[in-house]
RNA sequence: GGUCUGUUCAUCUAAGGGUUAGGAUUCAAGAUUUUCAUUCUUGCCAUAGGGGUUCGAAUCCCCUACAGACUACCA
């Protein structure tokens, strides 16, 4: 085995923006560059200009940065093998279609899309698929089938063509796959790809292989969509000669849907209520917006933590894993064959797990904007004792609100449920009994209101629960909230004494 | 249709020939908190089916079923 350096790159082309699955192709391949000290690279293939989709390319960017994922070599941080943009190197790809050609490995063709769509209707009638290959290519128009004189006559009349691969007849071609072992495919199934198209680009396929070469790739790492290409890709490296600096091959799983078949898509994010984009993507022509990760309150690493068990495990019972760690711990071999479904709910979970460790002060200063927005007077101080009393209940920021909003604000309405649950006919006037008892009282803080308000309590022999859920009902609107002499000290004595009176007025039995 | 890949609780997964098949998420129940939540405990729940190989198989082999990917001058 060479000791050469580790080098992988992320290859997205810029088609709209990065989903999940893309995501985690490139995490992963960032976080095998890093185990192993490489490099990681980011390489826009934009070979294909008819579904190129404008900001795509800055969406990709920003992405990976949210994410923590830095990049060492691209289009925007340059790079010893720039341009990273495949646009930008058209000129390169000519001269290695033509050195195929020249060596055999390649042929002109001239077939126009209308034959070739000819020949497939007509071998689907006879319930057969049409194959451009070697059993196919002498009936069709190439510089094989073709006299010298003819298609270099073609040629020249600036006839549209392309360059297509010459497929051997029947070989077996085996390559191994760092995480599926090795798999042989026969040539005689596979057809002769187009490599290089008429409108002067690269297919990905040679694009692809030429790039991998040059800027030094290592390891592709890639998805599973990919492996029936890969028998291709590796003819065309013993084609160019370039056998022995392959790059080893890994296919990743799907990401497959919460429910139902097939792999994950945007729809089932607008079905199911969750995001499969990192970052909010609104589409340039109908302006639909697509929810992301970072703007529904997730955290980076959280999100980052997620998608890396998601079809990956250290083999250890630990769950938690931040960027460094992972970077330390993760290998290929531990990456699993099958796709894993997608689940939003242990993606929230994660987001919890990182939301109860953050500080009750950093909490806080991600609360005080939105405090701000809510029209709420409050400072720094405040947003930190709130986010500490309620945050083991939430898995967003967004969350702290709901579960705090009538610290700052009256309720407008009561639960209705709660209210037939608990607003029973002696309920009022215990109510205004409260309210007097809590309108004498001289000390205001949680616990010296905690202690004579159960002694009191219990001298008028009143059920506790019916009592302390009545005058939740009266606080908070609902049963829900933090701990009721904690909203007591926070809302402040007059307001709840208004609060129970207001209650007792307004909520009918 | 063809080729390739895959298949362990509902979900993510562990167990790389020998364990009562483990953990996590979700869900449910109980305890605790005379309120809310946290927390804790418990429960439910799996080796797709059938054949081999073996003293012994989730693990190795074969078949079937199912699933997915691919099958463009798209990546």
């Amino acid at each position: 085995m060479s000791e050469r350096k580790v080098r992988v790159r992320f290859a997205p082309s810029p088609t709209g923006p990065l989903h999940i699955g893309g995501v985690r192709t490139a995490l992963f391949n960032y976080l095998f560059a890093k185990k192993h000290g490489g490099d990681f690279l980011l390489r826009i293939e934009d070979t294909d200009q008819a579904r190129y989709v404008p900001g795509t390319e800055e969406y990709i960017q920003e992405a990976l940065e949210w994410c923590g994922i830095t990049i060492d070599e691209g289009p925007k941080q340059g790079g010893p093998f720039a341009p990273y943009r495949q646009s930008e190197r058209k000129d390169l790809y000519r001269q290695y279609a033509e050195q195929l050609l020249e060596s055999g490995h390649a042929y002109y063709a001239f077939d126009t899309p209308e034959e070739l769509d000819l020949a497939r209707t007509k071998a689907e009638a006879n319930g057969e698929t049409f194959t451009y290959n070697a059993l196919s290519r002498g009936q069709m128009k190439n510089s094989l089938s073709l006299t010298g004189e003819t298609w270099q006559a073609l040629l020249s009349s600036s006839t549209h063509y392309v360059i297509r691969f010459k497929m051997p007849d029947n070989l077996d071609v085996t390559e191994v796959d760092l995480i599926r072992g090795s798999v042989t495919f026969n040539t005689a199934l596979l057809d002769d790809k187009v490599l290089f198209k008429s409108d002067g680009m690269p297919t990905y396929h040679l694009a692809n292989v030429v790039d991998d070469h040059l800027m030094e790739i290592s390891h592709v790492i890639r998805g599973e969509e990919w492996l029936p290409s890969m028998p291709l890709h590796v003819l065309l490296y013993r084609a160019f000669g370039w056998e022995n600096t392959m790059p080893r091959f890994t296919h990743l799983p799907l990401i497959l849907k919460p429910e139902g078949k097939g792999k994950l898509s945007k729809r089932d994010g607008d079905k199911l209520g969750f995001p499969v984009f990192p970052l909010l993507w609104k589409d340039k022509v109908t302006g639909e917006p697509s929810r992301g990760y970072r703007e529904d309150g997730y955290f980076p690493d959280a999100f980052i933590n997620m998608l890396a068990l998601l079809g990956w495990n250290p083999g250890t019972e630990q769950e938690i894993f931040s960027m460094a760690e992972l970077c330390e711990t993760f290998t290929l071999e531990r990456v699993g064959k099958s796709g894993a479904r997608f689940d939003p709910e242990k993606t929230k979970w994660f987001n919890h797990q990182y939301f109860i460790k953050k500080s009750d002060l950093e909490l806080g200063k991600l609360l005080l904007p939105l405090l701000k927005e809510k029209g709420v007077a409050a400072d720094l101080n405040m947003a930190t004792k709130v986010s500490g009393m309620v945050k083991e209940r939430c898995n967003f920021v967004s969350e702290i609100w709901e579960q705090s909003y009538f610290l700052f604000q009256a309720p407008v309405s009561y639960d209705e449920k709660i209210v037939s649950k608990r607003w029973k006919d002696d309920v009022p006037a215990m109510m205004v009994e409260i309210s007097i008892f809590f309108e004498a009282l001289e000390n205001w803080s949680a616990p010296l209101i905690k202690e004579p308000f159960s002694e009191y309590v219990t001298g008028k022999q009143w059920n506790f629960g019916t009592v302390m859920n009545s005058l939740r009902l009266c606080l908070v609107g609902g049963s829900f909230g933090p701990d009721i002499f904690d909203i007591c000290e926070i809302i402040g004595q007059s307001e709840t004494v208004i609060r129970i009176r207001k209650g007792v007025e307004t909520i009918k039995i």
